[in-house]
DNA sequence: GGATAAAGTTCGAGCCGCGAACAAATTCAT
DNA sequence: ATGAATTTGTTCGCGGCTCGAACTTTATCC
């Protein structure tokens, strides 16, 4: 039970009924499809004519597509409906330090084109650079319309204004990227944190058959970053902050964190801490090639290939850095009781490795009445990017807000 | 945005439409009180004859009184409409392990009677001798109606089912706790975790003028739970477990707790942490008269009155414990963001003391974007109880189910 | 060719909010 | 007093929506 919102309601009409049953066809379509008409009507409990009259209406706007007719057994022959994958494209912005990735996707979140640049420290030159290259990328894959940009970046914003409030590794701070974008582009922008946008890329994904309604994605790269979806809604906190378990203290003595604390979890169990790990024991062991102080600037790409190799030392790094990955996983398993967890990051790659070190400290610190799954994603599905796709596509599918 | 649950949706018919209005009707009535049918056309921004429309049904369900006419500057009086208290009782039942408190209450929350009675071990026996002073306590107190029980428990239900899953300090385990007393009443009844029945207590209290949607729960008591009000819904997590903070390890060479962890934030900073603490400080110190033992056997109650006189030890205890209580606020405050955490429990009685230091414990470790208020409870109010009637009254005043 | 079965359409009834017109109640200027 | 102005609240026809029964269409099987 939800309590209403009087600061951000609305009040229901006779339209809102056909809104609330369209976008409850829409998603079983989505999920069933091809479907008939008929398998709708059981499936919706709603009239076989007000499905059909939903149908028409649907099929007027573009939204569904009449395709091949079924085979029955008995009587009449099915004819399918599927979601018009054709209508719209959604465009997909993945800001990072270093590179942007772009891409236009059509509803299915199928990438159509994808291509990257660099990040620039300059905001209001980026944005300009960016919207070209936006532009340019719409020109060349023309669609029935496009619906709108979603935006993925490190930092976060206010959750009403959508103003960007805290973005330390862009180096940004207080930007309207949201209606710059807007005016240069015309087409609605939808910010988000990337860990939070990774969170949404996993819930719309279709990996889960549904029934996956709380979920939480961390990821792990330079910081760890934590996206929540509690009850089906991404969880925000009260100025769009929420999500920062990456700077819980998780060793009081441990090393200084640039957020002020010591022993943040970020600290001990980010990609960086792997990387000063392998440092770290190069220095106690022996002298060897290699300064210290370089060691801490290897890319945590090569720790991994390292580990490939089986280098004895890359292993250990990697171990210490999954245990205290799996400690603060054992938080969230713990505190919030997801019905999955996925991991997200370079890190992944090694999961054979990473993964049994990660559930096995789940399992040993937490209350094991939660069913969690704990799940590496793909490294090469880009969750970032889909996560800027299912951000404007949720728009679409997503509950009407009422009441 | 929230994504359409497709295992329990709801469609909508013509009546939706009423449902939801009347609905914000009765939550605009609650807000404002008393208020005319004029100043909730404003509020709505329903048409004027729409509201008439929806007040008369409101007044002829009886969940609407007409009052008093209000005078203005011009123009015809407007009669005032407000919240028939009168309409409704409802039954609260606060199960700790000791003693279990029931109560009823009218609409507005206010307690109409309230008496205790001791928890018995076997929940067969204590059910039925529940009941029984269920019944002849809603006798006494005639209602028109009586719209459901309330019942707060320190146990974890599954969230579906509504089965206690889990309820090691009342020993009972596997219990349909729920249908029994619904076949013994005759009324609907509705199960919570104690830490929630807090967190909805204060989500529904008025204390904080709307606008909090994101609240969390720290009850303090032998254990530490946490209930979380997200998006301004309960989170109960995959099986209703969500919330077990108390049981993430703060100090992996801390004491044991009884999940089998080490460390666990609330054996470092529960009430039994307390004591634990006076009773070390007092064997490291001196021989002196009591044994260890004898004072690890002491009640929390008493520590708090050895601050009150100015007890050294004692205070120190009490720092101590507040030292770790602000240490596991900050990780709630850091992760969740919540608008407001409200702590629960007899530790609210030195708050004087044990705020200060809780704030400052945040303060230094979490990230400050988080404007979090952190307040103590009233320990007179009994917030679980209160808890208790939300959870029925939130059937009435929640969003209806659709979409 | 008729019985059976399933898919899909048509159409009137009922619920509901909208919005304009109307009725009621009250103040204020003349 | 009296009428204009102002505000509250009601009445009523319209259009949007779903429901549900009746009907049409398209198939298979005996």
């Amino acid at each position: 039970m939800r309590k209403i919102d009087l600061n951000n309601f609305q009040v229901a009409t006779s339209e809102t009924v056909r809104d609330i049953n369209s976008r409850i066809m829409l998603n079983l379509v989505r999920k069933h499809q091809p479907v008939s008409r008929a398998d709708l009507t059981r499936y919706s409990g709603l009239q076989r004519s007000t499905v059909s009259a939903i149908a028409a209406r649907l099929i007027a706007e573009r939204w569904l597509k009449e395709g091949a007719v079924g085979n029955l057994p008995r009587g009449r022959k099915p004819t399918f409906l599927h979601l018009n994958t054709e209508r719209c494209g959604v465009v997909g912005v993945d800001i990072q330090p270093a590179t942007t990735t772009l891409a236009v996707s059509s509803m299915d979140s199928q990438f159509l084109a994808q291509e990257s640049m660099s990040t620039e420290k300059d905001p209001v030159e980026f944005i300009a650079r960016l919207s070209r290259r936006i532009k340019d990328l719409m020109r060349a894959h023309p669609r029935n319309s496009y619906e709108g940009i979603g935006i993925s970046l490190p930092g976060r914003m206010d959750s009403s204004s959508q103003q960007l409030i805290f973005a330390p590794t862009l180096g940004w701070s207080d930007l309207d990227l949201k209606t710059r974008l807007e005016h240069a582009i015309g087409l609605p922008v939808e910010l988000e944190n990337a860990a939070n946008a990774c969170a949404l890329a996993e819930l719309w994904s279709g990996r889960y058959m549904d029934g996956v309604r709380n979920l939480v994605a961390v990821t792990v790269s330079d910081d760890i970053g934590v996206g929540m979806i509690m009850n089906g809604q991404l969880v925000r906190g009260s100025t769009g902050v929420a999500g920062e378990f990456g700077h819980v203290s998780q060793m009081s003595d441990g090393p200084k964190c640039r957020c002020g604390n010591s022993g943040c979890w970020e600290v001990l169990a980010s990609n960086v801490a792997a990387v000063r790990y392998y440092a770290e024991s190069a220095s106690v062991r022996k002298g060897e090639v290699g300064s210290k102080s370089d060691m801490a600037k290897l890319p945590f790409g090569d720790i991994l290939r390292l580990v490939e190799r089986g280098d004895a030392r890359a292993c250990k790094a990697l171990n210490q850095m999954a245990h205290h990955l799996g400690a603060g996983i054992a938080m969230l398993v713990t505190g919030l009781a997801p019905d999955v967890l996925v991991v997200v990051g370079e890190v992944t790659r090694a999961w054979d490795k990473v993964g049994p070190i990660v559930t096995e400290a789940v399992k040993r610190r937490s209350f094991t009445h939660a069913a969690t799954r704990i799940l590496p994603t793909d490294p090469e599905a880009q969750p970032r990017l889909r996560g800027t796709i299912a951000l404007v596509l949720q728009n679409h599918f997503g509950a009407p807000l009422t009441a």
